[in-house]
DNA sequence: TTCTGAAAGATTGTATACATGTTCTTCTTG
DNA sequence: CAAGAAGAACATGTATACAATCTTTCAGAA
């Protein structure tokens, strides 16, 4: 049995959610073909819930369709995650400017609590709870900025750059620096001042692919 | 007998682009309902190419899934489309910027024939032709950027102010004024000069925000 | 009249059967 | 030995059957 059953989510969530992570923490090669019939028989369940799962995947670039053949993967490149970055430090600043403005009370309140844990884990060095929370900070701010757009948008972008904001949490300086950085966009936000959130968040934005690229 | 049985797209695929264009065209009312069984009898088709179709709108955020009820239309309002035009104003000139540095002689073919087609319709004053156009402008240009991300985010968000973009063709002043700004973004493209063609789309994008804003 | 509860109905979730088209393999033939 | 054709294997596309869950309705009792 692979998936959990009393997980109340459908097989083809819980499928997607799956392969999604397959691909994205490059457990797949580029280029490689995905077979219904063997995720299937691999994961357990029959083709309906595989199907509608890459049919999601496909719409998400993740992989595309070659008929008669599976569905190829393709995966972040380098090349994807630099655009990313620099599409972030785009669009990432309005999304703090627009938090700033608009966050409600239990938004702000939960976002206290995830820098309050995040100080915790950065003393006790803990990459994988801190890279969880880099992900939910970031989309507490996308939620609180009321753009169903822009939520849409970077929550994407985020979840694709996953892997690589993981392993920047493991080198030694890195932690210190994104929890300040962090506190900066979180007091400016609590003070509902969009400029200072804008340019604190660009600044982030920027320090967290200037580090990827190796610094 | 609803979907011609000589295209050779699936029935998925044909479901897909059918529901979104109802949803965007503002067929559905906002909150309206979307049962399989209602829309499998309708298109005369099975519920698979149905489910398949809704998965993805729901992945796109036009439909939410309300368990044993139906998905639920989620259209786009008015702020969604004031939120869609900020965004773009913030990336599409990074589109244009790129564009105008790495556009291959295919795509610039390309990009002169759309030009001087456009300038026909426009003088014909032919809204629809212009919008599609239109469409196909932009989307040669995202397509040169040789940015896989951009381009997925920046055809997802004119697909969904096609709308607003057609109606605001049909005024009697905008086509003329729409040629001009396109031209100059194609001029600046064609002589690579990147910083000009990311300064010419920026200003065509904030014109067509502030016309359908109501100028 | 109003509340309760059980049954019927509606809807999605999943599996499976069948159709269609493509690719690969193998066997035959020159 | 090579080339081509036929058929087997395989892949997706579509329809349908069945299961599970939730909602609505309606009857009966307080």
């Amino acid at each position: 049995m692979f998936f959990d059953p009393n997980d109340k989510q459908s097989l083809t969530a819980k499928v997607y959610a799956h392969i999604r992570d397959d691909i994205i923490e490059g457990r797949y090669q580029n280029g490689d073909y995905l077979v219904e019939t063997k995720l299937a028989e691999e994961l357990d369940v029959s083709r309906t819930p595989i199907r509608e799962a890459l049919k999601q995947l496909e719409l998400e670039d993740l992989v595309v369709s070659i008929p008669n053949r599976g569905v190829m993967v393709q995966g972040m490149t380098s090349h994807d995650i630099d655009d990313i970055f620099t599409i972030r430090h785009l669009i990432e600043g309005q999304a703090a400017y627009w938090a700033a403005e608009r966050i409600d009370e239990g938004s702000l309140a939960r976002l206290t609590e995830v820098i309050e844990l995040m100080e915790m884990y950065t003393r006790k060095n803990d990459p994988t709870n801190l890279a969880r929370l880099d992900t939910e900070f970031h989309n507490v701010i996308f939620s609180a900025c009321d753009s169903r757009v822009l939520r849409h948008i970077l929550a994407q972008l985020h979840q694709n750059t996953r892997q690589v904001r993981r392993t920047s949490l493991t080198t030694p300086e890195r932690p210190g620096r994104s929890l300040s950085e962090h506190r900066r966009i979180f007091e400016a936000i609590e003070q509902h001042k969009p400029d200072e959130a804008k340019t604190a968040m660009e600044a982030h934005v920027v320090n967290a692919h200037s580090r990827r690229a190796g610094e």
